[in-house]
RNA sequence: GGACAAUUAGCUCAGUUGGUUAGAGCGCUCGCUCGACAUGCGAGAGGUCACAGGUUCAAAUCCUGUAUUGUCCACCA
């Protein structure tokens, strides 16, 4: 006999039993010993983000998956889980870049592009190892050996191929746009990525001048110097006569050129009717602008600040510009109106700063091109197609809708984003020239040195960014570093070129004084590529022998070694002036490019030094993480390896497309949108079958849980305090599809109360009839029929139905109520009733067996909700193998129920029945009564039952049964169904309270009864239900009119 | 402004296609150490299903409108 602990410690199993699993091999479908014929479940679990650690929306999400792939293998599916985490470029870098900004208080910029990665790296690994260990507290059965990430090497190749797939094919495309610009994360947001936030506004009424014949209203007053158009509607008597015109003036110091045309957009009655066209920053302002031809000025840049060339509100912000327009105003006496308007402000959702819409070069995915590979259909009308078709389906059914309504107002998608972590954008510019694919683009030149100033550190200045850009387009790199910087000689310098080896094939890069050693070797005889010499002295008073040295210099053996030269001017370098630059240039007839702000090379300045090398270099931007996460369900499935020439192989053969997709409903747009686009796309499939979306987990007073609210709940915390097992179950239970699901500690305690129930059960099972040193039945076959119990029977029956009903509610994502069903059979049919029973039945070996049979098999339907507790119990009780690969109970569908089930119910009411009556009328529990039970037609039936009913809490020490007939006058009594009850004890019996309860009850009966009649006596009620619920109703009617009869009765005798 | 959802017991929610006197858990009341379980056992109280109309023999369930709450989308210069 095995012993098993009085209560159930989840924490001491839960890591042994997970671990177990993991070793045996399980999770990975490949695995499991199926035939060949077995059919494949897929589900991709939705990558978590890496920014945090997970929180119980997670926990959720993974015990839904982790039911459904538990159950779908022990019905002998090919079941794949497979796991992994998502780098989600933007969100991560900001945690990342909040949090450098708190620890060491710098930026990004301060830190630099690969030194920036290095952090985001380190953060990663942190969160994502979190990520991992917690997603294994909960049971989930993921296949690890399958993990991906969405940002690693295989993902990475499947992205880039991805999209040189989609621009070859012209859907990806590179446009101007006015984009949703954060000035402070200085990148451009998605529309999704846009917060709308409700506030007061100035609202002014001016005219650009004072002859200008149409006053305009703006929010913002600073863009006003860059309109090029006022916008009125046609109908609008007004105005109508203006479009067309043109008028030119000057507006706060800026000369403005309008045009005055016609929209059918602008709103008559908002303002005054008329709208100031700033085409550069508003979206309807640019369609306006793009419909009617008009030219764009650009006002504010990147940084929120106003472009040079706006007199005197250059480099102004655009706050400050605000101000000045409307003091401006008010002093030329141009402002009319000023008032406060509700108004919402466009914000960037991850830091709050409004956000600036502004004209910027950005790479798009068309929705709109028609593809030969669609049929001819474009993305957005293919994946509302498949929608309507119903080849995807939505569960619940309502977000269908949702879904079609969005992608019918999907506009092209922009997947640049001006950041640094992400995937790179596969594209390579040389110059004018630019090339798509999945691999850089090879060189002209294999080697490059960097040569770095006098008296600099070859590790400062733009050498390193340079560095990584060269050795991104395959060149070896070299930065040497020269001798005696400080004082630098020129044999000794040169004898160090030397051994650099500079040929055809190298270019070097050359800053100051190392661009002069450039200059002076190839005069000195050696061969060299090409140069891009940035800031060249060619003489320097502070180091005259090494100039000295190099003596008079020679341009044209200088041309004759150096195939390509282009010369780089600073116009604030202090030490070389342009005359030296343009010198150079003109004499070895190398184009000269000036750049500002030289000792603050920005991206864009770099991005020209590199150009000027003549090699490929690749575009700055990554991907919107939309992108790589749209191609999840086959980016993990190992596309695009895994499919040749159409065909599909490998793992994308056997488990693409997956079967449902379970992800939260507010990304349903943002993602399931994305990855049936794309999907279509890479692999012509809709990339899952059904869609489940869950809602959010809500804490208990119904706030969205959150970490700076401090509201939410860690699922470590609970986990250890109540099991895993207790909180996957508050999760699944009351959780319905689209529905936001509060839990609180309490509901979680309640889960962990029915853990422990079952594991008493089965204690008292193993302690009563010692299960596990029975030999074992395989569970499919139910014990004999003969020498059953009335309750045998009546269990059988009960566990048949429940087995029949969990199947079809989990088929049919009713995870809840399966739940709750397995709940109710296990707490009040099983421990509450048949065990109860079985202390006070003998047949022990038919229980032996049937408790085997009900427990073995409750276990297994258990299993994919509570996985820890059923596989200890199972192991303990039953088999040594693997729970988690069992079969799944079989349903006998031939089942005869009806009797039994009716005659089992009729016994528990009776029992009810008296139990009632001992608390109604307080009748001490120890006290033993005499039972009296009227029947008729049961009464043989109830005859049999006689012990039972003693033996079930009932305290009954007499019971005898009879026909009807005349009624012990004074006793207590219940009446139910046909029968009456009676515990003849009339000592205690208050009769006025008796009667007065009597009275009521006759009372409410009657109206009852009145009830049915009426229906009853309804004609079209007889002839349209359907006979059984006429017969219902009959029957209630019948029963009801016997109780009358009887209350009646008895209420004459007692008075 | 548009769309979608929700409104059922004190609280949190079920209620599949209209058909018993509308269910569960928690909480509450009363009573219990009865051969596993006080993380337990037994009994109970508690609801005009937001409101107003309509369809139907029959409505929590279907339709219309109203109110309140929530979510998403759009956005006006």
């Amino acid at each position: 006999m095995k012993e098993l602990s009085k209560a159930y410690s989840p924490g001491e199993n839960e890591t042994t039993i997970y671990e177990k699993w993991e070793e045996s091999g399980y999770f990975n479908p490949d695995n499991l010993n199926l035939p060949e014929d077995a059919k494949p479940y897929t589900i991709v679990l939705p990558p978590p983000n890496i920014t945090d650690k997970l929180h119980l929306g997670h926990s959720s999400m993974l015990a839904i998956e982790d039911l459904l792939i538990r159950y779908h293998r022990m019905n002998g599916y090919r079941a794949l889980w497979l796991p992994g985490t998502d780098h989600a470029a933007i969100a991560t870098q900001n945690v990342v870049e909040k949090k450098l900004l708190k620890e060491e208080k710098k930026t990004r910029h301060d830190l630099g592009r690969e030194k920036f990665l290095e952090k985001v790296w380190e953060f990663l690994d942190e969160t994502q190892a979190t990520i991992l260990k917690q997603t294994r507290r909960m049971g989930a059965s993921l296949d690890w050996s399958r993990e991906a990430f969405t940002f690693d090497e295989q993902r990475q190749k499947a992205v880039a191929t991805m999209f040189t797939d989609m621009y070859k094919e012209g859907v990806i495309y590179q446009g101007e746009r006015i984009v949703n610009w954060c000035p402070r994360c200085h990148s451009t947001l998605a529309d999704d990525e846009v917060e709308h936030q409700d506030q007061k506004t100035m609202f002014y009424t001016f005219r650009y001048w004072k002859d200008f014949p149409i006053s305009i209203s703006t929010t913002r007053p600073e863009t006003k110097i860059g309109d090029t158009a006022v916008a009125v509607n046609p109908k609008d008597e007004r105005y109508k006569k203006f479009i067309g015109q043109e008028f030119e003036g000057e507006f706060c110091g800026v000369p403005l050129k309008i045009k005055v045309i016609g929209d059918r957009e602008v709103d008559m009655d908002f303002g005054t009717g008329a709208l100031g066209v700033t085409p550069a920053h508003s979206m309807v302002d640019w369609k306006m602008a793009e419909n009617n031809d008009l030219e764009i000025k650009k006002v504010i840049d990147e940084d929120g600040k106003i472009h040079d060339g706006f007199g005197e509100f250059s480099g102004l912000t655009a706050k400050e510009a605000g101000k000045l327009v409307v003091k401006k105003l008010k002093a030329s006496d141009l402002l009319e109106k000023e008032e406060e308007i509700d108004n919402a402000l466009s914000t960037c959702y991850r830091c709050d700063t409004a956000i600036e819409p502004l004209p910027s070069k950005q790479w798009f995915v068309s929705v709109d091109k028609k593809l030969e590979r669609l049929g001819g259909k474009s993305l957005k009308e293919k994946a509302i197609e498949v929608a309507k078709n119903k080849e995807v389906s939505f569960i619940p059914n309502r977000f269908k809708k949702q879904y079609i309504d969005w992608m019918e107002n999907l506009h092209d998608w922009c997947i640049s984003r001006q950041i640094w972590f992400g995937h790179r954008i596969p594209v390579w510019y040389k110059n004018d020239e630019i090339y798509v694919g999945t691999e850089a683009p090879k060189n002209k030149y294999t080697k490059a040195i960097l040569l770095h100033a006098w008296d600099s550190d070859p590790e400062a200045a733009f050498f390193p960014w340079l560095k990584q850009q060269l050795e991104n387009a395959g060149l070896k790199v070299i930065v040497p570093k020269l001798p005696n910087a400080k004082n630098p000689d020129y044999e000794e310098w040169l004898s160090a070129f030397r051994k650099l080896d500079a040929d055809e094939n190298t270019l070097i890069i050359g800053r100051s004084l190392g661009s002069t050693l450039a200059l002076a070797a190839a005069q000195e005889g050696i061969k060299i590529g090409k140069l891009v010499a940035v800031c060249t002295p060619l003489d320097n008073k502070s180091i005259p022998d090494f100039f000295t040295a190099i003596g008079e210099w020679k341009f044209d053996k200088i041309k004759q070694n150096i195939q390509e030269i282009t010369i780089f001017h600073s116009s604030n370098d202090p030490y070389i002036p342009k005359s030296t630059s343009e010198k150079l240039s003109q004499e070895l007839n190398a184009p000269l490019v000036e750049i500002k702000n030289a000792d603050h090379f920005t991206g864009i300045q770099y991005q020209e030094i590199l150009e000027a090398c003549g090699i490929w270099a690749q575009d700055p931007d990554v991907l919107d993480t939309w992108f790589s996460s749209g191609m999840w369900t086959f980016s993990t499935l190992g596309w695009p390896d895994n499919f040749k020439d159409g065909k599909k192989i490998g793992d994308l053969a056997e488990f693409h497309p997956t079967q449902v997709l379970e992800t939260g409903y507010e990304i349903l747009t943002l993602w399931v949108s994305r990855m049936i686009m794309m999907s279509l796309f890479a692999v012509g499939e809709i990339p899952f079958e059904d869609v489940y979306l869950h809602g959010m987990v809500l804490d208990e007073n119904g706030k969205k849980m959150s970490k700076s609210k401090g509201n939410g709940i860690d699922p470590i915390d609970v986990i250890e305090e109540f099991g895993t097992d207790a909180v996957r179950l508050s999760l699944l239970i009351g959780n319905t599809p689209g529905n936001n699901l509060r839990v609180g500690e309490e509901k979680i305690a309640g889960m962990r109360n029915l853990v422990n129930k079952l594991w008493n059960i089965s204690r008292y099972i193993e302690t009563t009839y010692q299960i596990s040193e029975v030999e074992k039945s395989d569970l499919d076959t139910l014990p004999d029929d003969e020498n059953l119990t009335l309750a045998d029977r009546w269990i059988l029956t009960k566990f048949n139905e429940l087995t029949l009903k969990v199947t079809q509610d989990i088929q049919g994502y009713r995870f809840s109520e399966a739940g709750e069903k397995l709940k109710e059979f296990t707490w009040n049919d099983l421990a509450d009733w048949y065990l109860e029973i079985s202390k006070t039945e003998n047949n022990s070996e038919e229980k032996t067996a049937i408790l085997q049979f009900v427990l073995g098999n409750l276990l297994k339907l258990w299993h994919p909700f509570i996985p820890f507790v059923t596989e200890k119990l199972w192991q303990e009780l039953f088999t040594s193998d693997f729970l988690m690969i069992s079969s799944w109970p079989k349903i006998d569908s031939d089942k005869q129920t009806g009797e039994t089930l009716k005659n089992f119910s009729l016994l528990q009411n009776v029992i009810t029945a008296i139990r009632n009556i001992r608390t109604q009328y307080k009748i001490a529990p120890k006290q033993k009564i005499e039972v009296v039970i009227y029947a008729h037609d049961k009464l043989s039936f109830l005859e049999k039952q006689t012990e039972l009913i003693s033996n079930l809490k009932t305290g009954i020490d007499k019971i005898t049964m009879q026909e009807s007939g005349d009624k012990i006058s004074r006793a207590h009594y219940e009446i139910i169904d046909e029968m009456e009850i009676y515990v003849p004890l009339q000592d205690i019996i208050d009769i006025p309270t008796e009667l007065k309860r009597l009275e009521e009850e006759i009372k409410s009966t009657e109206n009852f009864i009145a009830d049915i009649s009426k229906k009853l006596d309804n004609k079209s009620f007889v002839e349209n239900a359907p006979e059984a619920v006429v017969n219902k109703e009959k029957e209630k009617l019948t029963t009801q009119e016997n109780k009358l009869k009887n209350l009646k009765k008895y209420f004459e005798n007692i008075s």
